[in-house]
This record gives C-alpha cells, sequence and structure tokens, in this order.
DNA sequence: TGAAACATTCGAAACGATACAGAATGCTTT
DNA sequence: AAAGCATTCTGTATCGTTTCGAATGTTTCA
C-alpha cells in the first residue's frame, strides 16, 4: 500500500515554498495552517462541517496571504466560469447604448467574482451563433443580450439548454424569462399626447429596427392607441428606420418634409436618428417647435442641447444594465424567471 | 501494486462516452481513434514527431465531431487565458469612444481563441486597482487601456512584471511599449492653421482630460507651436476640460464668450465637449462661424449636424481599436515593442 | 548480427480546485 | 466496556490539458 515511491510523493509535497513570488494556492494555505486542502477549501466557504476555530484560522491566513481561488482550477473542476456574456450587434447604431450598457453590468459584477466578457456579432450574421458558440463551449454562467425578437430563437436555445439570460426587450413566446424593458408603448403613447397637446395633429413615427424587433410593436400599439384617442392622423414613414445610416434618414427626412402631405408631430426612439431627422427637417427649411414638433427618446444627453425645442424622454440604459445583471445573477442562483422580469416607466413630466 | 480499484478504475476508463450530449475531449478523439491523448494533443498542433497520416486522421475526427479545447484545462495546465482586458474607466464622457473601441477589439479578436473581457474603474478609484487585479489572479494574456500618462505607474507595473499590453495614447518614461495613438499634436497645430485662414486671432483650446494625461500636453505643443508661427494669440480656458460635465462646460462657455476678451477661434477634442461648447455660445448670443469658428475632433459623426459651420476631424476609434488589439496580440506573440507603435494622422484635407 | 539511431506512440504526473468516502477523535448510550 | 454517534478532519480521484520520460517498433550502420 503505502510503497516508497508514496513516501517520496509526500516528500515532494512538503515541500511547499511559501515564496512571496508565487500565486498562493489553497496548498499554501492548507500547509501554512498545517491542515489539508480539502479542509482549507471547505473552511474558505464556511462549510457546517469545520470547526469554527479552524475556518477563522484559515480565513485570517487566506486574508493575511491574498488569497483568490485560481479561476481555472474552480472552472475545471465545478465547470462554474464566473463569466456573464454580454452579446451584442457590433453596429447599433443607437447612441451611447453599448457603452452605458456595459457600465451598467460592470458596476454590479464589480461587486462579484464575475467577469464580463463581451462577445458581438454583426447584423450580417446569424444572432444565433453566439450563443451556439457560448453554450456549446460553456463559455459563460450568465448571457445578457438585447435585440430581443418576439418570436426570439436564441431565447428558445437558452431556455431548452437551461443557461441562465436575461434580455433586453420582452418576447412574445409564452416563455418566461428575465428581463428588463423600457415601456415604449408608454413612450409612444405619452409622447403623442404631448404633441396632440401641442396642437399637432398629424403625426408621424420613426420606427424601431424592424418588426422583428419586440420595441418596435410597443411603439406602433402606443403610437396607434394614442393617434386613435385623439382622433389624429398616423403617417408611417416608409424607408428608414432606427437602423438606416444617419445619412439616408436625415436625406429621406427630407424629401417627406419637402413632400405633399408632411407631418407636424414626430416621434423618434433613438437620440441619433432624432439628430438625423432633425437636419432633414431643417433641410427642407422647417423649424423645430414651430412647423413641426419632435420627441425623442435619448440615452444619452445631447439631444437637448442640439436642439432645446426636441422634447426629449431620458432613457437610462446604465441603470438597465444594472437591472440585467443583477436578474442573470440572481437566475443563476436559481431565483424563479417570473420574478426578474422589470419596466422602466416614461415619466409623464418629461413629456411635457 | 495493480490492486482491484486500479483494475476498477480502468475498466471505468474505458467506458468513454461517445454519446452526443457530452462535450468532446482529447479523451473522446483519442478513444475513436485508438490512440493515446498525448498523441492527439500534439497531433492537433501540428508537433513534428507524429506522423503525417496519424495528423490527418486526428484532425479530421476533431473537425468532425466538433471538437474545441477546454479553455479551462489548457488555461489550467499552461497558464493562458486566451483573454484579453480592456481597462477603461467608466464615466468617459468622450462620446463614442468605448462602444467604437469596444467593436475595433472585438473585430479582430473574433479572428482569433481569444476572449474580450472588459474591467472598468472608475476615476475616483486608484487606476493600478484593475491592473493589479488583472496581473495578480493572471487573468488576461494581454492588456489594452486608455488615458495614458507621460510617467504612466501602469505602464511601469506591467513592463516589471512582464505582462503584454498597449496603450491607446503614449507615454514619456523612456520604456518602449505598444501603443496606438492619434496624432493630436497635428491635429491641434492644423486646428489653430485653419481657424488662422478663416482670419481668426484670437484662439482658445478645450484642453485634454487633466496634464496628467499625455494627449493634453500633445495638443498643447501643437497649439502653442501653430499660435506662434500664426503670430496669433492663444488664450487657455480655465475652470473645463473634456472630463468636466457637459452642463458646467456649457455655462462656463457661456460666461467666457460673453466676458471681456472672448477667443474668436476655438479648437476642442471632444464630440461631446463641443456639443456643451455650441450650446455655451449660442448662449452668450453668437453665432457659430460668424461670431466665432470651432474645430472639433470627434469620434461618432453627429457633431457635422449639429451644426454644419462645426470643422470637424474624424478620430477613427473603431480603427484605433483594431490597431491595439493587433498589438497586444503580436506582443503576445513575441514581436519587439517597438514594431507594435502606431499613430494615426489627422487628414489635413479634412481640416479646411 | 548487434548496436545505435530514429520515428512514433504512450503512460503518468502535474496545474488548482472540489466531491466523495473514509477515518480519527471524543462523547454518549446501553 | 463495547457500541453508536457526532464532530472534525484527511486522502484520493477527478475535471481536460500539456509535458516529461520512457517504451515500442523500424531503420541504419558498422
Amino acid at each position: 500500500m503505502k510503497a516508497k515511491d508514496d513516501n517520496q510523493r509526500r516528500s515532494g509535497e512538503a515541500a511547499v515554498e511559501v515564496t512571496e513570488g508565487e500565486r498562493p494556492t489553497l496548498k499554501t494555505i492548507a500547509f501554512m495552517a498545517g491542515l489539508g486542502v480539502t479542509t482549507v477549501s471547505r473552511a474558505l466557504k464556511d462549510a457546517p462541517e469545520i470547526g469554527q476555530a479552524t475556518k477563522n484560522r484559515v480565513q485570517l491566513i487566506a486574508k493575511q496571504i491574498g488569497y483568490r481561488p485560481n479561476r481555472a482550477g474552480v472552472r475545471l473542476r465545478t465547470g462554474k466560469t464566473n463569466v456573464i456574456s454580454l452579446v451584442l450587434n457590433a453596429q447599433s447604431s443607437i447612441m451611447g447604448l453599448t457603452s452605458n450598457m456595459v457600465y451598467g453590468i460592470s458596476e454590479v459584477l464589480s461587486q462579484t467574482p464575475y467577469h464580463l466578457t463581451v462577445t458581438p456579432y454583426s447584423l450580417e450574421n446569424d444572432p444565433m451563433q453566439p450563443i451556439r458558440y457560448i453554450v456549446e463551449t460553456g463559455s459563460a454562467d450568465g448571457i445578457i443580450m438585447s435585440r430581443t425578437e418576439p418570436d426570439d430563437p436564441r431565447v428558445r436555445y437558452l431556455t431548452e439548454h437551461g443557461i441562465p439570460f436575461a434580455t433586453h426587450g420582452r418576447t412574445e413566446m409564452g416563455i418566461e424569462h428575465p428581463f428588463h424593458d423600457f415601456d415604449n408603448e408608454a413612450f409612444a403613447y405619452l409622447s403623442v399626447k404631448s404633441l396632440l397637446a401641442r396642437g399637432r395633429r398629424k403625426i408621424a413615427m420613426l420606427a424601431g429596427p424592424s418588426p422583428a424587433v419586440t420595441y418596435y410593436r410597443h411603439l406602433d400599439r402606443g403610437f396607434s392607441r394614442s393617434i386613435e384617442e385623439g382622433g389624429a392622423v398616423g403617417v408611417t414613414f416608409s424607408g428608414i428606420d432606427v437602423d438606416t445610416s444617419l445619412g439616408r434618414i436625415r436625406d429621406r427626412m427630407e424629401e417627406i418634409m419637402t413632400g405633399p402631405n408632411r407631418p407636424d408631430g414626430i416621434v423618434c426612439c433613438s437620440g441619433g436618428a432624432a439628430i438625423a431627422l432633425v437636419a432633414g427637417i431643417e433641410a427642407a427649411g422647417l423649424k423645430i417647435g414651430e412647423d413641426v414638433d419632435l420627441v425623442s427618446k435619448q440615452s444619452t444627453d445631447v439631444l437637448k442641447w442640439f436642439r432645446p425645442q426636441i422634447i426629449v424622454f431620458n432613457e437610462d440604459v446604465r441603470h438597465a444594465g444594472r437591472e440585467l445583471a443583477r436578474a442573470v445573477l440572481r437566475r443563476i442562483a436559481g431565483v424563479d424567471a417570473r420574478e426578474l422580469q422589470s419596466l422602466s416607466y416614461p415619466d409623464e413630466h418629461e413629456l411635457r
């Protein structure tokens, strides 16, 4: 049983180096405390089968020598990556969205052992591709993603595979999953109302990216409802949406505003696009606040300074990032998905 | 020696599951090819001591079953993380900088086995803190960071520890390290020149974040040189810089432009700040292009539409991200730091 | 023919962590 | 006094990979 090579190994083991240069491991602590690594491992995670005195001693040593668990070791053994992956498309023109989202998420993660990795994809590629990659290689414990669609294959896939995730935006698939969303229906509804209050009667909206993305529908719903209630006329812009290049938005806008039945009120759901709209409106020789009123959502606060006449509503994307991060983390911790769904509401006062 | 439990273990080992559900490992391939894992490992990395026929066979199987090395395994064994960490401060007001940087970097990394993680810190905290964390925990193979200072402790620390990194911006420490920088000196120089060409004589600049950051000095150098050559008057804004909140920049600007000796030409190094400047200028009752001319660098293209009279120069941050990513990767591969230093030059034509 | 050289392949050990099944120890119970 | 039971600790196997040293078989050379 205890052959000589066993002894040799032991003597090799005894030569634990406690040199300052090397990074401490459980073995280091075990050696210093005169305990086995198993005990140390458990003591550090407050396991019930370890004596209180031992726990204290081990935890003190760990703190003193600045022990931090080796992530590769944990990951290899347990499969837990301690990584949250933010999947986003790399050409979103929504100004300030990406950075604020990143900041919001990392604000939350920095209080935890989790790291944030960014996995981008381009709109030309299959949005499923990065998702599949993450799942197949097990490279994250949780996923945050945006551009959520009513019937989103990513949501279906991740749910089937039991991977925790949270979406920015909602689905309409009857699958309960964590999300955070801005109430775009209320935004569109209130926006139109505030235009009506200014006497505007012919109102248009620059729509969300494409009907494929859910919030497009919410905007549309709120818009139509408000138009109907107000007995106004709703116009749809053809040929442009929030994903269109700003240059094309500007040009198309000029066309529309010089055309026969131009709107006198406009709702826009992105600050960047709003700037292009304004450029187009002014190129047509019209004045914001006089010939036409513009309400826009913005995620960065330059719009109001751009043209003080624009009615703006601030969407706090950083807050969304925080909410989403918290949601995935709690989902990972086993919290029911239905408890991890939240909405941000537009503040009616901002839209007056 | 070969006790009964030894046999049990072996028989357990023989039952390599090639079920579809589980992720394939080297063992899976080894079993399928009737080889040892060692051979498979080597065959996959084209080691010279493996026969060509074997290599082909192994690589074919690997491709067929979609084998991807387990990152935790590799990382634990070799210490290689396959991670590049982008360290950035989480309140940079430079519009579009963060997102474009992230996109540029991931564009390059997506062609490699590297992942991108984002490690933010707030300006109130010690910028060394995230760097130390990464080095101490060995959580990245390379680092990309910005807000580079002339005498940057992070550069010193990373160089001493032999961790590959690339900076956005230069140092002045006599340490050769990879960087990518925009030639801010040329930008300031040309900006002033273009203002002079418009007949402006009293020129001010909204400075970089603080003299602590290197590009502040470059801007200053180019500015002074150009002012001197043109025999003009240079004014320094006091109390505001590019890090100041946009609201304060606006207010201070209004003050300055209604004051006794207001400038008639302004150089600004950030698009976001430029918008605040414009707001202040207009609040003072002045018109851009008439009473005063404004040249600004921008990393997102809204400025020109904001006020067509602004003279803009586009800094391609996405390109910077690509350059930085390539630089760290090549540095990791052992390329000499001096070969990994690049500059982007402002195009004189843009500033006319 | 035997030894040396080479070409291939392999087993075992290691990286750092956790899970599992024991094993000492002291205390109660019968 | 023996058995039972908590309490507290330990050794060993394991995750997937790479690397070291060695083993196998095949050529080559004297």
